[in-house]
DNA sequence: CTCCGTGTTGATAGG
DNA sequence: ACCTATCAACACGGA
């Protein structure tokens, strides 16, 4: 018998139910059936994976490995340690191949490689099918039907959606599976580059997941450890797998109060033990969750609760909107490509000249990964950011819980990512985007890009004005500073009043409650006492800078596209004493300060070209012109603010 | 073109 | 506990 031999391509969709695409696998009729996953170098060596959201990961593909096996005692997940690129051709011919399927993906790179392999596949005689199953619409489709443009607000993603139609009903999950055939691996070997290694800082020992051999150390396709990555254990609590939340999800569903009322605005950021939102997330992003089924499910309590009049919550506070949100991400992402993830060559990202802007290459038009510290105070708050030495408890007890348990709260995320960027410290929210990228267990490129986007108004919301308070905002949810005391423990027996501002207790609380408020953040005991830093700056005045900052720069109005930022003149649009790396003339691309962080050598010839016709009002005059708006705003703000700078 | 209402989730004071 | 107006003022979409 010669029926399809198929491969079926697991990768973030690592799930048996709602699979629209495993469903166009089983419906070949496949007399051999080879459920797999790529190793891929991407992810272990090029994106940052915290240790936390490795163990998830394996955790998900150990879970869907059991329920095939479930389905048939023969077969399992094979993890094959070799990128797709190179190994597919080669599973091609070693196993007979004539169908590959797999789940659409759409993040920048995966849309790269998956043409390659389409290609490579072609090549080989294979057939290839893909099916869309990520989204609740496929958003290449969202695209097309938002007139090409990338979905930049819910109502276009809603319009858009419409003119598709229905959100697709669930496939009905297998009740059995083909036998895989024999799974030869008698081919070279080949082991990607594993330099550069985003995640060294993670290991404490070599990465050795490929030095086994395609089929790993016991030679039977098992998923790697955390140990043959080199990882430490992981810190979180939170388990990945299929089973895992289907579980979870049938025990908050049967709350129908709280799923049909459901208001992400009105729910705590501060809760714990149990979080006060479903968390989906991570599980959503490795495909262990379809969103088309949670969504069914949710639809169908609430058309229950309608027909039985009782109150419901809609879009974009409701379950529902959750939802429309993240396609709305992915949406701008698919329409986007690679500019989507940084501000250079960004048509939709306002450029604002944050402190350590990203490096970029200008003959790609890529930021690189790396930054430039045009100010060696602010690499100094990024530092106690991303380690929760702030001096702002609230501030801190999020990075913390993001630290060990790579899931916080939405509104969470909010008051730190406003406090890296318009709201404090001024930092180009890139910088944040790659501590969530490497510390979230449900890390997704278009929704992390995209809120982070959101908190820094630089795309999807500008209203800047509305800036979280590292106080008051935590205050508004635990007043009793429940959440600081479980994640700051240094703090814990600090009173009531204090508990959101340590540095104001007199020494005699300090003492009783045993921990010295002082320093910043570097010493951590002293003297048999805890010691907790003193706050890095003053908040209300550097609000008001960043404010300054935001408006001066929305006057200015440059998006990431525009030529000035491209090729360095943007300066000439900045005051001198405009905060960020705006002093000179002559600056460098994307926000950098300089030429001397950008990579390719024609930039740096555009730069000797360009400027030069400036020089002449180039020097320090504040009162150059620029235009009726720019003036207009700058008055307005000396206005407001002359009590803050002459304290200064 | 302008006007106006609305926008996932601010802070504060006052009822 | 929960509502409202105000602060100062952006962007978008529909009329």
């Amino acid at each position: 018998m010669t029926g399809p031999r198929v491969i079926y391509w697991f990768r973030t969709d690592l799930r048996l139910h709602d699979s629209p695409a495993l469903k166009a696998a089983l419906d070949l009729e496949p007399s051999a059936f080879f459920p797999i996953w790529c190793w891929d170098s991407h992810y272990v060596f090029r994106a940052r994976v915290g240790v936390n959201r490795w163990q998830f990961l394996i955790d998900c593909q150990n879970d869907v490995s059991q329920s095939i096996t479930k389905l048939n005692p023969k077969s399992k997940l094979f993890v094959l340690r070799e990128p797709a690129i190179t190994l597919l051709p080669k599973l091609f011919k070693a196993w007979k191949i004539s169908h590959l399927v797999f789940e659409k993906d759409v993040d920048a790179y995966a849309a790269e490689r998956d043409e390659e392999v389409k290609k490579l596949a072609r090549d080989a005689g294979v057939e290839v099918i893909v099916k869309s199953g990520r989204t609740l619409w496929d958003s290449d489709e969202i695209v097309k039907k938002n007139g090409g443009k990338p979905t930049m607000s819910i109502t276009q993603l809603q319009a858009a959606g419409a003119k598709i139609g229905p959100i697709e009903k669930p496939v009905p999950t297998p009740k059995s599976l083909p036998d895989p055939g024999d799974t030869p691996i008698k081919f070279n070997h080949t082991k990607p580059e594993s330099k550069p290694d985003m995640n060294e800082p993670w290991r404490d020992d070599a990465e050795t997941s490929f030095d086994s051999g395609i089929a790993g150390p016991n030679g039977d396709f098992a998923p790697p450890t955390l140990e043959e990555c080199g990882f430490k254990a992981a810190t979180t609590q939170h388990r990945g797998g299929e089973s895992v939340i289907l579980e979870l999800l049938e025990e908050r569903l049967a709350d129908e109060d709280y799923t049909a009322t459901f208001e992400k605005p009105k729910t705590s950021p501060a809760a714990f033990e149990p979080q006060s939102t479903f968390l989906t997330s991570p599980y959503l992003h490795f495909g262990a969750l379809s969103c088309r089924y949670f969504y069914h499910r949710v639809d169908a309590i609430l058309e229950r609760r309608r027909r039985a009049k009782k109150p419901t919550s809609s879009p974009p506070a409701s379950l529902h909107g959750q939802l429309l949100f993240r396609d709305m991400y992915f949406g701008a992402q698919a329409g986007l490509g690679w500019s989507f993830g940084q501000t250079y060559n960004n048509p939709k990202c306002r450029f604002i000249p944050w402190h350590l802007p990203s490096r970029v290459d200008v003959a790609t038009r890529r930021s690189t990964g790396g930054y430039e510290v045009d100010d060696a105070e602010k690499e100094v708050w990024l530092r106690r950011w991303t380690a929760g030495t702030t001096g702002f408890p609230w501030i801190d007890a999020i990075m913390r819980q993001l630290r060990q348990e790579g899931w916080i709260h939405h509104l969470a995320r909010h008051s730190v990512a406003c406090f890296l960027t318009r709201g404090g410290c001024y930092i180009s929210w890139e910088r944040g985007a790659d501590v969530f990228e490497e510390l979230l267990i449900d890390h997704e490129s278009a929704c992390n890009i995209g809120n982070w986007q959101w908190l820094s108004c630089t795309a999807f919301f500008a209203q800047f004005y509305r800036c979280y308070s590292p106080v008051a905002f935590g205050k508004k949810w635990d007043d009793d500073g429940d959440y600081i005391r479980k994640y700051v423990p240094e703090l814990k027996d600090l009173p009531k009043k204090y508990i959101y501002e340590p540095h104001k207790a007199p020494i005699q609380d300090q003492k009783k409650a045993g921990v010295m408020i002082r320093g910043d953040g570097s010493e951590t005991e002293a003297g048999g006492l805890k010691v907790y830093p003193k706050p890095m700056f003053d908040f209300n005045s550097r609000r008001d800078i960043c404010l300054q900052g935001m408006k001066s720069a929305y006057n200015v109005g440059f998006y990431g596209d525009n030529p000035k930022v491209l090729d360095g003149t943007w300066k000439q649009a900045f005051d001198d004493d405009a905060e960020g790396p705006t002093e000179g003339d002559k600056g460098g691309p994307g926000g950098l300060g300089s030429w001397e962080d950008a990579d390719g050598a024609e930039g740096e010839s555009k730069h000797d070209d360009g400027p030069e016709e400036e020089e002449e009002e180039g020097g320090r005059s504040t009162t150059k012109p620029r235009g009726h708006k720019r003036e207009n705003s700058q008055s307005k703000l000396d206005f407001g603010k002359g009590k803050k700078k002459a304290k200064k």
